[in-house]
Formats: C-alpha cells, sequence, structure tokens
DNA sequence: CGTTTTTGACCGGCGC
DNA sequence: GCGCCGGTCAAAAACG
C-alpha cells in the first residue's frame, strides 16, 4: 500500500479568495508560525509585474497584522534580510503598498521575522523555494534551523535552488490585477527554453488550496524521479490559447504540503469569474474528501521564481501520491474543494480550525467551482503516471 | 454536446 | 551517441 495507492489531486479551479486572501480581515486572527524565507531580489525592480492583487495572485497575503518582532532570532535575521530587501524599512513593519517585490518580499521578510504572528487568516507557512540569494539564504537556512533544528532544507528545495541557480536570474514580475504584463512569452514547446522560463513556486497546505479566477484543465501527470508522488500538470483553460501552466507536486518531506510551480503567461485578462471554458468540475461521485485532511492549514507560500517569465496567479491545487485518509476513508473517492478558497477545503475537511471562517468558507464554496481531486491507483500500477 | 480527465506515447533537453 | 527524465500531445473515456 505505501505508495501503491497513488492519490492525484488534481485541483483545476479555484475561487477567487485565494488562499491568502480568503480569510476577511473580520475573521478571528490566527496565530500562525510562518516559515519564511528568502526571496531573490528581482534584477531589475522597475520591471517588475505582478498580475494578481492581494486579492487573486499567489502572491497575494493575507493581510497579515503586523506583530512586533520579538525574539533574537528576528535580530538575526534583519540584516540578512535587509540585505537582501533593501526596500524592507528596518523601523516598520508595514508593507509598502506600492511596491509588489517590494512589498512581497517585505511582507515575507516581515512574516519571517514573526516567528510568531496574529494573521487573518488560516496558519500560512511561506516557504519560499528558489534560487537563494546570499543573504535570503542565509536566512532562510537561519530559519530552518530554527524552526526544524538544523534540519536540511528540504529535496524538493534543494531541486528548486538548483534549478534557480542554473537561472542566474530571479525576478517576479507584478501586475495590477487584470492588467497582464506579457513580455517575452516562451511557447511551452520549447524545452529548451522552458528550462529558463520564469517559476513561481509555491507551497501550500491541502488545507489552504487556495484559488484563483483562472480554470485550470489538467494536460499530464507524470511520476517525478525521486518522489512517491506524481506531477500534475495543468493549463489555464480560461482562454483557449493562454500559455500559461502549473504544475502541482506533493512535497515529498511533507505530505501535506504541496509544490506549485507557475510558468507560462496568461494571454487574457483575469476573468471577473470563473470562465465557461473551465468547464465543468466533475463529480464523479457524490462522496468528496479532501485528501488529507490538515489540521492547520497553512496556507502558502511563495517561493520563487524565476527568470524570464513573469506568472501569474495563485492557486490551489492538489495532488496526493498517497492515499488521503478522509474521514470517508474510501478509495477512490473523489474531492470537491471549493475553489474559491484557500481555506475552502476545510468546510469539507473540517479541517478549518478557524471558527469564523467555516461561514465564510461555506458562503464561498456555495458560489465557487470546486476543485476536484480524485485517487489515481493507475500511476503505480503502471509504474507510469500520466 | 462541450469540456475535462485519464493515460500511453512521443518529443526534446540534458548529463554522461 | 545514448539513455534518462520531464513535459506535452492526443485519443478515448468520463462527466454534467
Amino acid at each position: 500500500m505505501a505508495h501503491e495507492d497513488w492519490d492525484l489531486f488534481a485541483i483545476v479551479r479555484s475561487c477567487k479568495a485565494a488562499t491568502f486572501t480568503t480569510t476577511p480581515n473580520t475573521q478571528t486572527p490566527l496565530t500562525t508560525t510562518t516559515n519564511i524565507s528568502r526571496y531573490p531580489p528581482p534584477k531589475d525592480t522597475t520591471t517588475t509585474t505582478f498580475i494578481d492583487n492581494q486579492e487573486n495572485g499567489p502572491f497575494c497575503f493575507p493581510n497579515i497584522v503586523q506583530t512586533p518582532l520579538t525574539n533574537g532570532f528576528q535580530e538575526q535575521l534583519n540584516p540578512l534580510f535587509m540585505t537582501f530587501n533593501p526596500t524592507t524599512n528596518t523601523s516598520g513593519n508595514s508593507i509598502n503598498p506600492n511596491s509588489f517585490i517590494s512589498d512581497f518580499s517585505g511582507s515575507i521578510g516581515q512574516k519571517q521575522h514573526l516567528l510568531t504572528t496574529t494573521v487573518l487568516a488560516p496558519t500560512t507557512t511561506y516557504t519560499p523555494i528558489g534560487a537563494p540569494t546570499s543573504g535570503l539564504e542565509r536566512f532562510h537556512q537561519l530559519h530552518q534551523q530554527q524552526q526544524h533544528g538544523q534540519q536540511p532544507q528540504h529535496p524538493e528545495e534543494l531541486q528548486q535552488q538548483q534549478e534557480q541557480k542554473q537561472h542566474n536570474q530571479v525576478h517576479v514580475q507584478r501586475s495590477q490585477t487584470t492588467s497582464m504584463v506579457l513580455p517575452n512569452i516562451q511557447t511551452p514547446k520549447s524545452r529548451k527554453r522552458k528550462s529558463q522560463q520564469k517559476k513561481i513556486v509555491c507551497r501550500v497546505t491541502a488545507d489552504n488550496l487556495s484559488s484563483d479566477l483562472w480554470a485550470w484543465r489538467k494536460y499530464g501527470q507524470k511520476p517525478i524521479k525521486g518522489s512517491p508522488y506524481p506531477r500534475n500538470y495543468y493549463r489555464c483553460s480560461s482562454c483557449k490559447g493562454c500559455a500559461a501552466r502549473k504544475q502541482v507536486e506533493r512535497s515529498t518531506t511533507e505530505p501535506n504540503m504541496f509544490i506549485l510551480t507557475y510558468t507560462g503567461e496568461h494571454k487574457h485578462p483575469k476573468p471577473a469569474h470563473r470562465s465557461s471554458l473551465a468547464g465543468s468540475t466533475r463529480n464523479k461521485s457524490s462522496t468528496t474528501h479532501l485528501p488529507e485532511t490538515k489540521e492547520n492549514g497553512s496556507p502558502s507560500c511563495m517561493d520563487v521564481v524565476s527568470p524570464t517569465e513573469p506568472i501569474t496567479t495563485s492557486l490551489l491545487a492538489n495532488m496526493d501520491g498517497e492515499e488521503p485518509k478522509p474521514e470517508s476513508g474510501s478509495d477512490d473517492e473523489d474531492v470537491l474543494i471549493p475553489n474559491s478558497m484557500g481555506n475552502s477545503e476545510a468546510v469539507f475537511l473540517g479541517s478549518n480550525s478557524v471558527p469564523g471562517l467555516v461561514e465564510m468558507e461555506r458562503f464561498i464554496s456555495s458560489s465557487c467551482p470546486v476543485l476536484h481531486i480524485e485517487k489515481n491507483d493507475a500511476f503505480t500500477k503502471s509504474g507510469k503516471l500520466m
């Protein structure tokens, strides 16, 4: 059974309220432990374009309550982070709303400093993956050591880093809401280029499968060497011809975490709501459950990116290589997850630990498309996933 | 009927 | 040049 039973969870669509922003400020604040990391400084912040604003993007973060830096670790990290992100205001906790990169990195930096943070969102774990810059890298290491007691980086992270290192530059592009800046679109078919494509890597928990308005259609699944879990491939189906791609892979070290990788760019404005092209959400069976019930949602995190291309959205996808042990426990169950927010799954999973969120999630789940997760046994049997 | 998912096959990059 | 591996294609099946 070990890894014989592959549970593949494909999350195709998600609702607007992204994981990060899902939880309204009115929600009961959560005490969260954040993990974060490094952000490679954009080579040229002026070119940075974020596709999504706080509402939808992968870079969207919940309103994180400013929390005072309180421990020595933070102090230690501050200088490091500063080197990494010069834009960060050392004196304040505030995030500069005007600069995404700085915002993002800044906010992350803030979070990094806050081992314990009051957040108006589910538990969040930001674990950037990617080419570290000296400062961030160091920060990341320190942080991990702090959190995991000298724990080495996760394999996937290392892998990502290696990958990132291949590309000397990392930069995140950002744009406001619907306007997308999609320069240098590289065709997916060019594999050579593909390796150099800009990527955004995020880690999310199953609980916090977040979503966005983009519709994703699965077009492939492959077993990944060194990982017991298959990787799922999705492309944007919000608009035909859209080059945006997304990969979802379960973390080998943290089964409850999923690695999301975004590549390509959307060639269309972000939909106001889910496109009909997204098609129907399949419910093979009435039984719906989530892969792994995560007690705490740790939302996601974003990570890094790569070189040339900006990416777009955040989303949630979920896949499993393992037997999800949902409450239902049956093997071939499909899981329907509301696309709407990162936490929405909790409704189904019952994993939501935040009382106030439940109501909201229900609301959202009722009005949003769902994610479809389903187990796939074929993988193991054939030895080849897809 | 239109769309998504599944999945074997194929293609091409990359390391040796 | 060869083989491995990741990513994509595309036909068939599934679903609403």
